[in-house]
DNA sequence: TCAAGAATTGACCCATGGGACAATAAAAAG
DNA sequence: CTTTTTATTGTCCCATGGGTCAATTCTTGA
């Protein structure tokens, strides 16, 4: 037992550190794994190998290949979450919300086919596995909520989650096309599509208001 | 050797008839275990058995696993792409020639969470399966030329270009939505969705000619 | 310095999967 | 009615993969 008070929620630096490294090791390891291979070629030889480990401590540390994924896709998920965070945390009228949003989820060094193949892997397995489709759920409802900040002052809320609606699909739509066709559509590109997007739908709606 | 002069393009009608009838039962059998099992689960055996025949009969028809499911691959595209020609045919304005690719890939029946799921594991191997991959820019050609053939009255080429990338990238979204939870996105929801994206831009495109 | 516990490994087990093949049944051709 | 293809099956083989386990090394707290 320790000397000092463990808590839950706290980060006893020291003791906990290792085994910590070593799972996030083991994470990204996993990640790399099914860029390269996709969900049905990923095996934890070969993760372990990527990791510069053997197959035992990744089932030391993960009790099954599943959880192992599962963890993988949690990793991969914060750090593309980090970046519309930090955007975010700079963005202060809705309009700049919005562009955080779109421009923090085509990240230069993010936006890239190896990443979209590991993430489309990932998405190919949720239907049967109810933990993957739990996080997926929580990235969805965050998008959301993320978008909804900066839309509920340029659209009425019905509108508001209409379009919400449509920018996350049309952001998974880029990014599903760059997986599919690297090099088909760029960066600029990108955020440009779902500017204009968002731009139209409230075009849209001022000329509706503008008319009648 | 048959007394009839065969080419290879005819179709001896007779002849090939049962090995085809064959061939695409296998092809649908794999189709149905990649809804169920995702490609990580999909096996041989599991399609041989969906089939109603033994594994060894898929590998008399089909080289080898991933033959069988390019085949695969290319068939739910076959049927995905007929609802689209079809709605074309009977559409003759640029608009209804729109709508027509539009609410063609929302077709009822086929907007559905399995058939998302499967489609979904078939992209994720894209990258590590080059005829994949020649099946999938050949979809993508195709959508973008039905969508180009509607929406050169509508815009000046280089918009026009930029909103089919747009069209086809929103309804894969949505398609990716509906795959990932099922039920948070109708048929009529996606067609409206898309349907106010392209009225959106068009609009954008008016507002500038007039305002300048 | 030593003992307790964690980290790490390699060997092992067993199920499964892809694919080859020979043997048989069924059709077609002649 | 025979011969030649074609369809189909079941068996076999071997590699691989997930997961368990005991044995070993490494940490670390006392």
């Amino acid at each position: 037992m320790s000397t000092w008070i463990r808590h839950a929620w706290t980060d006893p630096v020291k003791l906990k550190r290792l085994s910590e490294i070593r799972r996030k090791e083991l994470r990204q390891a996993a990640f790399a794994v099914l860029e390269r291979e996709g969900i049905a070629g990923a095996t934890l030889e070969k993760v372990a190998a990527q990791a510069g480990a053997s197959k035992g401590i990744v089932l030391h540390y993960f009790r099954n290949k599943q959880e192992l994924f599962e963890h993988a896709m949690r990793e991969a998920n914060a750090v593309l979450c980090q970046a519309v965070i930090a955007r975010l945390r700079r963005a202060h009228t809705p309009m700049e919300r919005m562009d955080a949003v779109i421009e923090g989820n085509f990240e230069e060094h993010l936006f890239q086919p190896p990443l979209c193949h590991a993430w489309l892997s990932l998405c190919a397995e949720v239907p049967r596995d109810e933990k993957m489709a739990r996080i997926q759920r929580v990235i969805h409802a965050r998008m959301r909520s993320n978008l909804l900040s900066g839309l509920r002052g340029l659209a009425s809320p019905a509108d508001a989650d209409d379009i919400a609606l449509g920018v996350t699909a049309l952001i998974d739509g880029l990014w599903l096309r760059l997986g599919l066709q690297p090099g088909s559509v760029s960066r600029e590109q990108a955020v440009r599509q779902v500017k204009n997007y968002v731009a139209g739908r409230l075009a849209l709606r001022e000329l509706a208001t503008a008319g009648a």
